[in-house]
RNA sequence: CGAGAUAUAGCGCAGUUGGUAGCGCGCCACGUUCGGGACGUGGAGGCCGGGCGUUCGAGUCGCCCUAUCUCGACCA
């Protein structure tokens, strides 16, 4: 049965398809019927909750409040800001009909011809549009700014691949739309976001991130500077977790919003918007898993520990009842969440393995044995160890692993991360390691030409112009032509 | 949207030269078990993705759809 296990989360094969079993194993989603779209089924939404209440804790802290904006989007407002219909044109689903109406032939239902909507209604790929419209109506002096607005929301876009949680058609994700009086004070929200996310990848999904700016190329469809954090997967694989992005005026342009400054002058209002996704999710799959299954930060996790009775018969299980029932007190008086599995249709070892599977921090196991010598079995997920220890005090203990467990993970993270950062200044070399995944630090003459060239070569990809990186400038590993400081490459997701 | 592959039980798969459907897991019942996905016995479950054709006869051969997956292109 393990070896089931083992053969199905296998990495040897073929990584996206080992992903893909995993998250279909750990019961967090699964494809639906609705192509490239994905069900989150309650587990996986179990720990989608945990991340957004945490990100929605540390958004109210830097003073924002959540609102929300339709699904819906004239046509028309996609056309006001050049840069951002570019961007997201061939990726929309329209809308074009409001009514069906039985099938003439008898065959279900059609689509009513008489129902065409006048204007069609774009199902938002990202809120930017409707929600500069409505900003218009909201703004009219500097005592109206900022505006600080986050929406937790769902957006499609029609995207030709998909992969459960990286990249489905349609995703939940939050959105955070802002509005400036100046230019300082929205760069300044836009960095301050970025740490906002950095914070959260690191402390707690204990990912490391590189916190940087994207090249023109990459930039975010309609902004002056993208600012993202990239994370680096266990196959060698970048992925961008995050990103926050500096609009200078362009939509206040395009949506006409205007305010009167203390001068008394109309000006036009600087924005930033800002998001994360169910991505993090797949982020925080690839990141920690291993071939037993997921393994969770103790922060995020649903249930931080799993408490499994070991007996014989329904008087066996009856004493562990009671014993556990105080067991579970003392942890949840300390803030820890726990989940006691006395189902009676799964055997303990088959119990086991599911927790494993489902990368619950830590193990309890608890039989006649240790009821007997005052002790209790306490397993943890990320070094798969375990241990027999009294069960006097066992809550502080549990507690202090959990700790070390969330520490543990994020040090593991960082130094694969560190192992796979590797510095390289010839092209040769380049080529050479990007093979083996990593991020490479490379020197590059700031040219879109020079860095498709690399792309189209190597298929890697400029993930940032990192923001804390060496300022020591170079040469372009290609051309030889003069660079400011390493930028990081990758092939990513 | 290009290139390749796949479609058979809830899931994973087998099915030979065309002859009327099978395995493993799971599910149901009973018994023995229960400290790493237990075992035995019995059982339920299929319009073989859809359509058209060839044939006495099609899961199998031909054509046309459709869906999914992998690799590209595109993208958070």
């Amino acid at each position: 049965m393990a070896k089931e296990i083992k053969e199905l989360t296998s990495r040897d094969e073929n990584y996206s398809q080992w992903y893909n079993d995993l998250v279909i194993k750990a019961d967090l989603a699964e494809n639906s019927a609705v192509r490239g779209c994905m069900v989150v089924k309650p587990y996986g939404y179990a720990i989608w909750e945990k991340i957004q209440r945490q990100l929605d804790d540390m958004f109210k802290e830097t003073g924002h409040v959540n609102a929300y904006f339709p699904l819906f989007i004239p046509k028309s407002f996609f056309s006001k800001e050049a840069n951002h219909v570019e961007g997201f044109a061939k990726e929309c689903a329209v809308v074009t009909h409001y009514r069906l109406k039985n099938d003439p032939r008898g065959k279900g239902v059609v689509v009513d011809p008489d129902a065409r909507l006048e204007e069609e209604l774009i199902v938002r790929p990202t809120s930017e549009t409707i929600i500069w419209n409505t900003y218009r109506g909201w703004i009219q002096s500097h005592r109206d700014l900022p505006v600080l607005v986050n929406q937790w929301a769902n957006v499609v876009r029609w995207e030709m691949r998909t992969r459960l949680f990286l990249r489905t058609a349609e995703f939940l994700w939050q959105e955070g739309h802002t509005a400036h009086a100046t230019r300082e004070e929205a760069i300044e929200e836009t960095v301050k976001m970025l740490n906002v996310y950095a914070c959260f990848a690191e402390q707690y999904m204990a990912i490391p991130v590189l916190k940087g700016v994207k090249t023109a190329s990459e930039r975010f469809a309609g902004a002056e500077d993208t600012y993202c954090i990239e994370a680096l997967m266990q196959d060698g694989k970048a992925l961008q977790a995050g990103t926050s992005h500096f609009l200078g005026q362009n939509f206040a342009k395009a949506f006409d919003v205007q305010f009167l400054n203390r001068e008394g002058q109309r000006e036009y209002v600087w924005a930033t918007s800002w998001g994360v996704s169910t991505r993090l999710m797949g982020a925080l799959i690839m990141s920690h898993s291993d071939n037993n299954g997921l393994v969770l930060p103790p922060k995020l996790a649903p249930y931080q520990v799993v408490i499994i009775p070991v007996y014989k018969d329904d008087a066996g299980l009856a004493v562990l009842n009671e014993r556990v029932a105080v067991l579970s007190n003392e942890l949840k008086a300390l803030g820890i969440s726990v989940k006691y599995d006395n189902s009676l249709n799964k055997k303990p070892g088959w119990k086991f393995a599911e927790y494993e599977l489902k990368g619950v921090p830590v193990r309890l196991a608890m039989g006649a044995r240790d009821l007997e010598n005052g002790t209790i079995e306490v397993a943890r997920r990320d070094t798969l160890t375990k241990e027999t220890v009294p069960v006097d005090g066992i809550a502080l203990h549990v507690k202090a692993l959990l700790e070390d467990i969330q520490r543990n993970i994020y040090r593991k993270a960082l130094d694969y991360r560190a192992a796979k950062t590797i510095t390289v200044d010839s092209y040769d070399a380049f080529k050479e390691k990007i093979e083996t995944g990593g991020f490479l630090l490379a020197h590059w003459d700031g040219t879109p030409e020079t860095e498709e060239r690399i792309k189209a070569e190597t298929k890697a990809t400029i993930r940032c112009i990192p923001l804390d990186g060496d300022l020591t400038p170079g040469v372009d590993m290609v051309t030889g032509k003069p660079s400011k400081q390493r930028v990081v490459f990758a092939r990513a997701y």
